[in-house]
DNA sequence: AACAATGACAACCGCCGCAGT
DNA sequence: GACTGCGGCGGTTGTCATTGT
C-alpha cells in the first residue's frame, strides 16, 4: 500500500511490445524459467545476442518485471491458444462465469491455453451483451425484461438493444492480412509466421495463427531474419486433438452437472469450491 | 474519399494476499 | 506483530482496425 506503482520509473519503455523485447524476453524465459519478474528485465538484456542492440547503448530489457510478467503470461507464452473462443468454450464461460463471477484467473485456468485476460475481454465485448440482449443480467442471471420500472430511456435502450445487431460477433481472429497489418511496417516478418504456421503442421487454412501486433516504429531496422522461426512456431498453438478432448471432456462434466436436478446445489456448490481449490 | 462510430484486445493501474524480514 | 516487496488479479483505458454513413 502507498508504494510508488512499479512502472512509474523513469525511462522504461511502455505501450505495445517491440519484436525486439519479445524475443528478449522470450529468450531469457525459456533459459531461466519464470518467475523473479522484479529483477529480469536488467538480466534478460543480458542474454544472448544483444551485441548490435548495445551500440544503441542499452542492454537490458526497458520494461518493469510487471509488464514482462503480463506480456508472459497473456502473449507470448508458448501454451496460449490463439484464435476464435469456439462455441463449446463460449458456453463454457458463460456457465463458469455463473458458479464463479468475475474470477478470470479462474476460469481462464478451466480453459487451457485462454488467458484470463481474454476472457475477460471476451465477455465484456460479448457475452454480457449477448445475455443483454437475450434479456438476461449478466451478472445476477435474471430476465430483465419484466422490469416494470425501466425508465423511458431504459425501454428505449432495451428496445433497441433487442431490435438491432442480431449478428454476433466473433472476436477478431488474427491480424494476419497484409492490408491489416500495422501501418508503417514490413510484412516481412508476417510471411515468416504464416510460414511457420504452415510448416509446423498447422492446417493452412486454420484461423489458428501468431500474429505479432507491433508498433510499426518499432519493426524498422529490425531484420526479419534475426527472429528465429522456431520461436514463432512456439507461439502458435493449434486447437490438437488433446486439447479438443479435455476441452470436450470438462464441458461433459459441466453438462453433466448443470443439467442434473437444478435443486441439487449442494453438488454444485461442491463443485464450485473445488474450482477455487 | 472522408469522417464518425464501433469493435477488438493489448496494456496499464491500483489493490490485495502472502512470504520474508 | 509490523513492515516491506513481489506476484497476481480484476477493472479500466488507450490504440488501432473495421464498419457504417
Amino acid at each position: 500500500m502507498g508504494r510508488a506503482p512499479c512502472c512509474s520509473k523513469v525511462g522504461l519503455h511502455r505501450g505495445p511490445w517491440s519484436p525486439r523485447e519479445d524475443k528478449l524476453l522470450v529468450n531469457y524465459i525459456q533459459s531461466h524459467g519464470e518467475g523473479n519478474w522484479k529483477s529480469l528485465p536488467k538480466k534478460a538484456g543480458k542474454f544472448g545476442n544483444t551485441f548490435r542492440f548495445s551500440l544503441f547503448g542499452f542492454t537490458g530489457l526497458l520494461r518493469c518485471g510487471k509488464s514482462c510478467r503480463l506480456r508472459w503470461m497473456n502473449y507470448l507464452r508458448p501454451d496460449i491458444k490463439r484464435g476464435n473462443i469456439t462455441p463449446e468454450e463460449d458456453d463454457l464461460i458463460i456457465r463458469l462465469h455463473s458458479l464463479l463471477g468475475n474470477r478470470w484467473s479462474l476460469i481462464a485456468g478451466r480453459l487451457p491455453g485462454r488467458t484470463d485476460n481474454e476472457i475477460k475481454n471476451y465477455w465484456n465485448c460479448h457475452l454480457s451483451k449477448r445475455l443483454l440482449n437475450q434479456g438476461t443480467d449478466p451478472n445476477t442471471r435474471k430476465k430483465l425484461s419484466q422490469q416494470a420500472t425501466n425508465t423511458r430511456k431504459n425501454i428505449s435502450d432495451t428496445s433497441k438493444t433487442f431490435s438491432e445487431s442480431p449478428k454476433i460477433h466473433l472476436p477478431k481472429p488474427i491480424r494476419v492480412t497484409k492490408s491489416s497489418f500495422p501501418r508503417n511496417q514490413s510484412f516481412e516478418l508476417d510471411n515468416h509466421q504464416c510460414n511457420a504456421n504452415t510448416q509446423a503442421g498447422g492446417n493452412p487454412s486454420s484461423d489458428y495463427a501468431y500474429a505479432a501486433d507491433h508498433g510499426g516504429e518499432n519493426m524498422r531496422g529490425f531484420l526479419a531474419d534475426d527472429l528465429d522461426n522456431q520461436f514463432e512456431c512456439e507461439s502458435i498453438v493449434l486447437v490438437s486433438e488433446d486439447d479438443s478432448s479435455s476441452l470436450e471432456k470438462l464441458y461433459e462434466e459441466y453438462l453433466q452437472i448443470l443439467n442434473q436436478n437444478d435443486d441439487d446445489e449442494m453438488q454444485l456448490d461442491t463443485f464450485a469450491q473445488s474450482l477455487l481449490i
